[in-house]
RNA sequence: GCCAGCGUGGUGGAAUUGGUAGACACGAUGGAUUCAAAAUCCAUUGCCUUCACGGGCGUGGCGGUUCGAGUCCGCCCGCUGGUACCA
C-alpha cells in the first residue's frame, strides 16, 4: 500500500480524480436487490430557471449527504435527480428573448446538469427524468383519463385574474397592486370553466394519515391540518322574506357556533352570491358595489388584508328559530369558494362581523355569557368570542356550548331547517392553466357528446415545441392543427381541450416514476414495490404545504389505481431553509446571489459542500458569508496536511490499561467523537454539529502531536485521523477519496462501513460534578464516578469553593443530580 | 388577516430530556515566522466593574412556574415562510 500522496490540498486535483474513479466504478447506478435493504433518499427536483442558486447547492448537499451516510451504514441507495421542466418562467424568457420555452428549458437543464455533476453528488443518472418529455407526461395523462371515469375529476366556473389589456390570465404572482405586471391594467375577476381533481373525497384520510408520519416536522403536519381544516358545526338555513323570486327562497350558512345563532343581527353573502346577484339586477348602486369588488386579485391574502366593505341588499333573512328578521349585506370578505358563500353574522361574538357591524350600524345583540365571570364583557370595545352560558336566547339560556349545540341540532332537525355537517378548509384541486408550457389535459370537446377523454390508444397528446410566442396567452390557442381534432366518440369535428395542467401536477408522482423511469407500458411498475416509499425526502419549507399535500394526495390516489401499495410517500421529511445574504432571500432581483461556479472554481465542491452543511443546521435559514467559506477552506487544507505529513501505523491489539492518561484521553476522543457524529448523522440531521464535533478532534490530534511520536502514539493517530476522514466522507467525498487510501486502505471510503466506537475506549473512572450554590454556578470537581449521593453531597458542602458562600448561612436543601452537578438552597 | 416557524457575543452558530450559556468557526487585537508580503503557527476575545483576586449583569421585551429557565407557561414586539395560478 504505497499511496504517494501531494503534501498540498489541491482540490481541482482531487475532485477531478475522485469523480473519474466514480464514473469509470458506475459506483452509484442503483440496482434491485431483494436481498439488501434499500434506502431512498430524494431531494425535491429542481424547476431549471438557468442556473444552479445556492438554495439547491444546500438541498443537494444535504441528500447528498445522507445518501452517503446510508451508504456507508451497508444499504442499497437509490439518489436519483431530474427536473421539474413546465412552469411559468419559461413562457416569461420566450418572451423576453424570443426563444421557445422548449429550447430554453433543454439549455438550462444541460447548463444544471453540468453543475450538478461538478458538486459530486451520487446520483443515478441512469434515471433521469425531464417532466416535459412526452414519455413522462403521456401517463399522468393517462392516469387524469382514469380518475375521469372513477368520477374524481369535474368541471366547473372558477375565478382567474384577467388583464383585460393583454387579453390574458394572470398568475396571482403577475398582480402586483391590484394591475396586471406587464401591461399594469386594473385586473378583473373572471369566471372561467376549469377542471377540478376531488381532494376533499381524500380531506378525512389525508388528516388522519398524518399521525402515521413519525419522521415528518411537527411543525409540517401542524400546517397541513389546519390547511385541510375539518371543522364540526351546523348548516342551517334562514328564509328570505320580501323576495320576487321563488328560486332564492332559502338561504343556507354554515357555523360552527351555533351557540350564538340568537345572536343573529344579519347575514352577509359573497358579492358573486345568487341573493347578491339578484338584489343587483334592479339595484344600479349594488351593482357598482359588486364590480369595484371584482378589481381584487383571486388571493386570499388580499382577500383577508383588505378593507372590510359591505352594503345593504334591501333583502331580509327570516331567523330560523326566532321568525325575526335580518338584513342580508353583501361583504367583500366572504369567499364564494368555502362554504355556501354565505356567513351568518353575530357581532357580539366575532370579532369581524363585530368590526362590520360598528361600521354599519347594524345591531350587536349579546346571548353568550362567560362562565364564573361575573364581570360581563365590554361589547363597545371588542366582540366576546369565549365559550359561556347562553342568555337572551329564549328556550336556550342557561345551555352551555355543548349543550346548546346539542339542542340547536335537534330543534333545526325537527323543522327541517338544518343538521350536523363536517366541513373541511381544503377546496378541491383546481388543475386548470391557461399556458401554454404545460402538459395537455387530455380532453376533446364535442358539441354532440360533451368532454370526450382522449382514448388510451391516442396518448400521450404532445405539446407542439416549435412555437411563436407573444404575451397574449397560450399560442395553442391559435394553432387549429392542434386543436381541430375529430371526436374519438362520433367521428365528427371537436375541439382539443387547449388548457395545460397545474405544474404540480407532475411533481405530485416523479419520486415513483424514478422507480422505473424507462417503463414504456404502463406508468409504474413492480419496481416500485421494492423502492417506495422514499425513505427520506428533502426541500424546501416552503413546500410544507402545497406540494407535499398534492403528493400525498396522489400517491393515495395512485394506490387506489393499484399502482402502488403504501399509504404515504415519503416516510422521513427533512424541510431546508433558505439560504439568506445580508439578511433577505437570495434573488435575482435584489442583486444578492453568489454563484456557486465561481466559488467551486476558486475553493473546490468539497469546501462549497462543507460551507452549506457547517455554517448552520439544516431546516433554519443559512446565511452567507464569504469569510466562513474560507474558513472552510483553510479547515481541510490544514487536516489535508495533518494527514499528509503522518506515517500511517497499524493500531496493535491492545488492552486500554497498557496506554498513558494522554493516549487515553486521545482514543476517549476519537470514540466519543464517533458516538456523537453517529447520532448527529442519523437521529438528529445537525450536521453543522457533526462537523464542529470533527473539528474538535482534528484540534485534539494537532494538540497531541506535539508531545507524542512514537510508533504507539502515531497508532494511536492514525486511528483518529482515520476516523475523521470516514466521518467527513459524506460531507466532503473527494477529499476523504483520496486521504482513504493515502491512511493504509485498499478499498475506497464509499465502500466502507461506518465505523463503530470500542466501548473499551469509552470507559471513564471519573466525572466531573457542578457545584451550585442557590442555582449559580460556584465551583467544579472531578470525581470518581463510583460516588453515591450521599458522599457527593458531603463532599460538595465541604468544597472551599462552596464553603465561601454557606459559611454564614442556614443550608436548607441539597440537590444532588447524580453524574451531573449539586445545589445547594441557602437562606441567609 | 389567518396558519407555522424563528429571535443567544462584533458575525454564523452550540447548549440533544429543565441542570456549567457562548462548543466549533468567522472576524478583530497582539505576537512568532519572513528582506517583505501571502500562507502558516501561538495567545487573547460576551458586557460592565476591579491594579489584581474577584464581583455583578447577560439568550427580543414584560410577567409566571421551579432548588434551577436560552429551554416550560402567559402576554407583547420584530423578522421569515405559506396563504390554493411562482415553484
Amino acid at each position: 500500500m504505497n499511496h504517494s500522496i501531494n503534501k498540498q490540498y489541491l482540490p481541482r486535483q482531487v475532485e477531478t480524480a475522485a469523480q473519474q474513479y466514480w464514473q469509470d466504478h458506475q459506483s452509484f447506478k442503483a440496482k434491485e436487490d431483494s436481498d439488501r435493504e434499500k434506502f431512498y433518499c430524494l431531494s425535491m427536483f429542481p424547476y431549471p430557471s438557468g442556473h444552479l442558486h445556492m438554495g439547491h447547492v444546500r438541498n443537494y448537499t444535504i441528500g447528498d449527504v445522507i445518501s452517503r451516510y446510508h451508504r456507508m451504514l451497508g444499504r442499497n441507495v437509490l439518489q436519483p435527480m431530474g427536473w421539474d421542466a413546465f412552469g411559468l418562467p419559461a413562457e416569461n424568457a420566450a418572451i423576453q428573448n424570443q426563444v421557445a420555452p422548449a429550447r430554453w428549458t433543454y439549455a438550462n437543464i444541460d447548463y444544471m446538469r453540468k453543475q450538478l455533476k461538478q458538486l459530486g453528488f451520487a446520483y443515478d443518472w441512469d434515471r433521469e427524468i425531464a417532466t416535459c418529455h412526452p414519455d413522462y407526461y403521456r401517463w399522468e395523462q393517462w392516469f387524469f383519463t382514469r380518475l375521469i371515469s372513477k368520477g374524481l375529476v369535474y368541471k366547473k366556473e372558477a375565478e382567474v385574474n384577467w388583464d383585460p389589456v393583454d387579453q390574458t390570465v394572470l398568475a396571482n404572482e403577475q398582480v402586483v397592486d391590484g394591475r396586471g405586471w406587464r401591461s399594469g391594467a386594473l385586473v378583473e375577476r373572471r369566471r372561467i370553466p376549469q377542471w377540478f381533481i376531488r381532494i376533499t373525497a381524500y380531506a378525512q384520510e389525508l388528516l388522519d394519515d398524518l399521525e402515521k408520519l413519525q419522521g415528518w416536522p411537527e411543525q409540517v403536519k401542524t400546517m397541513q391540518a389546519n390547511w385541510i381544516g375539518r371543522s364540526e358545526g351546523i348548516e342551517l338555513e334562514f328564509g328570505v322574506a320580501d323576495q320576487s323570486d321563488p328560486r332564492y327562497a332559502r338561504l343556507s350558512v354554515y357555523t360552527t357556533r351555533p351557540d350564538t345563532l340568537m345572536g343573529v343581527t344579519y347575514v352577509a353573502v359573497a358579492t358573486q352570491h345568487p341573493l347578491a346577484q339578484l338584489a343587483a339586477a334592479h339595484n344600479p348602486a349594488l351593482a357598482t358595489f359588486i364590480e369595484q369588488q371584482s378589481h381584487v386579485k383571486v388571493a386570499e391574502a388580499d382577500m383577508a388584508t383588505m378593507e372590510k366593505l359591505g352594503m345593504d341588499t334591501g333583502l331580509k333573512a327570516v331567523h330560523p328559530v326566532s321568525g325575526r328578521q335580518v338584513p342580508i349585506y353583501v361583504a367583500n370578505f366572504v369567499l364564494t369558494s368555502y362554504g355556501s358563500g354565505a356567513v351568518m353574522s353575530v357581532p357580539a361574538h366575532d370579532q369581524r362581523d363585530w368590526e362590520f357591524a360598528r361600521k354599519y350600524n347594524l345591531e350587536i345583540r349579546q346571548v353568550i355569557c362567560p362562565i364564573g365571570n361575573t364581570a360581563t364583557p365590554d361589547l363597545s370595545k371588542a366582540a366576546f368570542t369565549g365559550k359561556g352560558i347562553l342568555i337572551n336566547s329564549g328556550q336556550f339560556d342557561g345551555l352551555d356550548f355543548d349543550a346548546a349545540f346539542s339542542a340547536l341540532e335537534a330543534y333545526l332537525h325537527q323543522n327541517n331547517k338544518g343538521r350536523r355537517q363536517v366541513n373541511f378548509r381544503l377546496r378541491d384541486w383546481g388543475v386548470s392553466r391557461q399556458r401554454y408550457w404545460g402538459t395537455p389535459i387530455p380532453v376533446i370537446n364535442c358539441n354532440k357528446c360533451g368532454t370526450v377523454p382522449v382514448p388510451d390508444g391516442d396518448l400521450p397528446v404532445i405539446l407542439p415545441e416549435n412555437v411563436e410566442f407573444d404575451a397574449t396567452g397560450s399560442p395553442l390557442k391559435k394553432m387549429p392543427e392542434f386543436f381541430q381534432v375529430d371526436c374519438p366518440q362520433c367521428g365528427g369535428s371537436a375541439e382539443r381541450e387547449t388548457d395545460t395542467f397545474d405544474t404540480f401536477m407532475e411533481s405530485s408522482w416523479y419520486y415513483a416514476r424514478f422507480a422505473c423511469r424507462d417503463f414504456s407500458s404502463g406508468m409504474l411498475d413492480q419496481r416500485t414495490d421494492y423502492w417506495l416509499p422514499v425513505d427520506q425526502y428533502i426541500g424546501g419549507i416552503e413546500h410544507a404545504i402545497l406540494h407535499l399535500l398534492y403528493a400525498r394526495f396522489f400517491h393515495k390516489l395512485m394506490r387506489d389505481e393499484g399502482l402502488v401499495t403504501s399509504d404515504e410517500p415519503f416516510t422521513r421529511l427533512l424541510t431546508q431553509g433558505m439560504v439568506l445574504k445580508d439578511g433577505s432571500k437570495m434573488s435575482k432581483s435584489k442583486g444578492n446571489t453568489v454563484d456557486p461556479l465561481a466559488l467551486i472554481e476558486k475553493y473546490g465542491a468539497d469546501t462549497v459542500r462543507m460551507f452549506t452543511m457547517f455554517a448552520a443546521p439544516p431546516d433554519q435559514s443559512l446565511e452567507w458569508s464569504d469569510s466562513s467559506v474560507e474558513g472552510c477552506y483553510r479547515f481541510l487544507k490544514r487536516l489535508w496536511r495533518i494527514v499528509a505529513e503522518h506515517q500511517p501505523k497499524k493500531l496493535p491489539r491492545l488492552s486500554q490499561k497498557s496506554l498513558n492518561e494522554t493516549q487515553k484521553q486521545l482514543r476517549f476522543k476519537t470514540h466519543s467523537t464517533l458516538e456523537k457524529v453517529t447520532d448527529d448523522y442519523g437521529r438528529r440531521q445537525t450536521f453543522n454539529t457533526a462537523i464542529a464535533a470533527s473539528m474538535e478532534l482534528v484540534n485534539a490530534v494537532s494538540r497531541f502531536q506535539e508531545t507524542h511520536d512514537s510508533d504507539l502514539d502515531k497508532a494511536i493517530v492514525t486511528e483518529a485521523l482515520s476516523v475523521v476522514v470516514l466521518m467527513l466522507a459524506p460531507v466532503v467525498p473527494h477529499f476523504s477519496h483520496e486521504l482513504w487510501f493515502y491512511l493504509g486502505n485498499e478499498k475506497p471510503v464509499i465502500d466502507t462501513p461506518w465505523p463503530q466506537a470500542d466501548t473499551e475506549a469509552l470507559q471513564r473512572s471519573t466525572v466531573l460534578i457542578v457545584l451550585q450554590v442557590n442555582g449559580k454556578l460556584r465551583g467544579k470537581v472531578e470525581v470518581d464516578n463510583s460516588l453515591d449521593n450521599i458522599a457527593l453531597e458531603k463532599l460538595a458542602l465541604n468544597h472551599d469553593s462552596v464553603q465561601r458562600y454557606i459559611s454564614n448561612t442556614r443550608v436548607q436543601r441539597v440537590i444532588v443530580v447524580p453524574g451531573k452537578l449539586v445545589n445547594i438552597v441557602v437562606s441567609a
